[in-house]
RNA sequence: GGCCCCUUGGUCAAGCGGUUAAGACAUCGCCCUUUCACGGCGGUAACACGGGUUCGAGUCCCGUAGGGGUCACCA
């Protein structure tokens, strides 16, 4: 029997759910899932200063929201608990005696001042900056003297001499680097928490991980994990190392990408719906290899095969990811698409929370009418512009059908039949543009625009005898008088 | 700069020695719809460059160029 499949996810509760890191958890539990293993969330939290109250929490909701789950977590438990690394330093503890006893590890009292002049002068002199080792071979006395001083040591590993690190990553293939690229790292700060490369190595093992998938940003950092499973003997898990994904300049996705949403939350609140995300995240950096692009998070599980990942960079398209979330409210029950796109029109004021009956049931048809055209929720306001302002302006397009000459004929006519109309509905507003056609002879486009620019001022937009009867009879008798106007002016 | 990784249309990408080099988004055009939207059909558009290897190279090898990542007591 083979090892049973461990993955995890390792946030750090510094904030938000950043999409990079989802599209790191989403293939991380694709990977467990498809290969029936285990899924698990451990929380990274050992530098205090970059933690955020209810960060930890807020990855877990939106990693939940996003129709992930995992196995063990900090919020669950599990047989390998805890999963918070400040709840684990007693056992960091014991494996850093370890190391000290070994002589694999030792303790360096240098300032961060004196490792700065160092790295200075190393720069200054055209080398490639690194530890230079000045405090590895300290003796007791001279150890005493800086704690004399008033000195606290960190504690870093001796990275040893000419040995080449070689792991075969799941979708790059053998990567090569040498020791000799690394200076003695520190694995215990000052303040007694471990850095985030020996704690890592130490958890995973503990934890019986046995792949790990992960940015590309951490291909440097495999090696020092390889030192500490090498210094214990380990077995180390298998690397996998993902693209990054990039902006419009190719460069790493960062906070100051301001037109590109970068957390989670916000695509959240913005009216997308985390089946297109997750399938759209999906899609970012692995392919099926098939034509299809629309997948249930059952079938990704299902297809998924991480030597398909590909290994270049990948720019995120936020158009297509319009285009993707827009398939999936194509295929909503309207019920949904109006709980979806209601708030929007609540928050954009169109509408008052606590709007009465009539006027909910009337914004709810409004929003109906769109559900073909929806991208995403709050997109609704927008698009239904039309029905909640005064004035209309018409652009060039606009202009262009008005200025047509059997515009004027065809809006009088129009204008007289919905006067005497009764039942302001679809059918019978269908009804007197079809009488509107008999009588001026006009029909097709010649008809239908100078009705649908008058009444919503745009030559696109939607099904024109509910949009005019979900306008309502004033206003469409005020809008059609008003154009006339102008024309006659 | 050192080390590591990457390079097919504007973007995501298929291709794993022999193809008219898929498909999707975007864009443009046509059709359907008495208008619009949806949908359908079609167009424009790519193997970074230079050497090899081979009967044959987008596919393999080596360079060059370009891009990215990383060089913390952050994760």
């Amino acid at each position: 029997m083979t090892k049973e499949v461990r993955v995890r996810y390792a946030p750090s509760p510094t904030g938000n759910l950043h999409i990079g890191n989802a599209r790191t958890a989403l293939f991380n539990y694709l990977y467990a899932r498809h290969f029936d293993g285990k899924f698990i969330i451990r929380t990274e939290d050992t530098d205090a200063s970059r933690n955020v109250e209810g960060g930890e929490e807020s990855q877990l909701t939106f990693l939940n929201w996003l129709g992930i789950d995992w196995d063990e977590g900090p919020d669950i438990g599990g047989d390998y608990g805890p999963y918070r690394q400040m709840e684990r330093l007693d056992i960091y503890n014991k494996y850093i005696d370890q190391l000290l006893e070994k002589d694999l590890a030792y303790e360096c009292f240098m300032t961060a001042e004196e490792l700065e002049a160092e790295r200075e002068e190393q720069r200054a002199n055209g080398e490639v900056p690194k530890y230079s080792g000045a405090h590895s071979q300290l003796t007791e006395e001279q150890k005493e003297a800086f704690r004399a001083e008033g000195r606290e040591p960190s504690i870093r590993i001796r990275v040893p001499e000419n040995v080449t690190y070689t792991f075969n990553d799941i979708v790059r293939g053998n990567i090569s680097i040498e020791s000799s690229d690394y200076g003695d790292w520190v694995i215990v700060k000052k303040d007694g928490i471990p850095t985030y490369n020996f704690a890592v190595a130490i958890d995973d093992h503990l934890m019986g991980i046995t792949h790990i998938l992960r940015g590309e940003e951490h291909i440097s950092n495999t090696p020092r994990q390889m030192m500490i499973f090498d210094a214990f003997g380990w077995e180390a898990p298998a690397f996998g190392h993902m693209t990054l994904i990039l902006n419009e300049d190719r460069k790493k996705l960062s906070k100051r990408d301001e037109h590109i949403l970068q957390f989670i939350e916000q695509y959240k609140d913005m009216g997308y719906l985390p089946e297109a995300m997750f399938n759209f995240i999906t899609l970012l950096g692995w392919s099926p290899g098939g034509e299809e692009e629309i997948f249930t998070q059952e079938k990704l599980i299902e297809i998924f095969n991480p030597e398909r990942l590909s290994t270049s960079a990948a720019v995120f398209d936020d158009k297509k990811l319009e285009w993707m979330n827009g398939e999936y409210i194509k295929t909503l029950p309207v019920e949904e698409v109006i709980e979806l796109a209601l708030p929007h029109l609540i928050a954009a004021d169109r509408v008052s929370a606590d709007a009465d009956d009539e006027t909910m049931t009337w914004a709810k048809e409004v929003i109906a009418l769109y559900q073909e055209q929806l991208r995403y929720g709050a997109e609704i306001v927008e698009l239904t512009d039309l029905f909640f302002k005064e004035a209309i302006d018409y652009d060039e397009a606009a202009q262009e059908v008005l200025a047509e000459e059997q515009v004027v004929e065809v809006l009088q006519v129009l204008t007289d039949k919905l006067i005497h109309l009764d039942e302001f509905t679809q059918d019978q507003i269908k009804e007197q543009i079809k009488a509107t056609q008999k009588e001026t002879k006009h029909r097709g486009k010649k008809l239908f625009m100078p009705i649908r620019v008058a009444t919503t001022g745009q030559t696109h937009g939607p099904e024109l005898p509910k949009a005019i009867e979900l306008l309502g009879k004033q206003v469409i008798l005020a809008r059609l008088d008003q154009v006339l106007g102008q024309i006659e002016k």
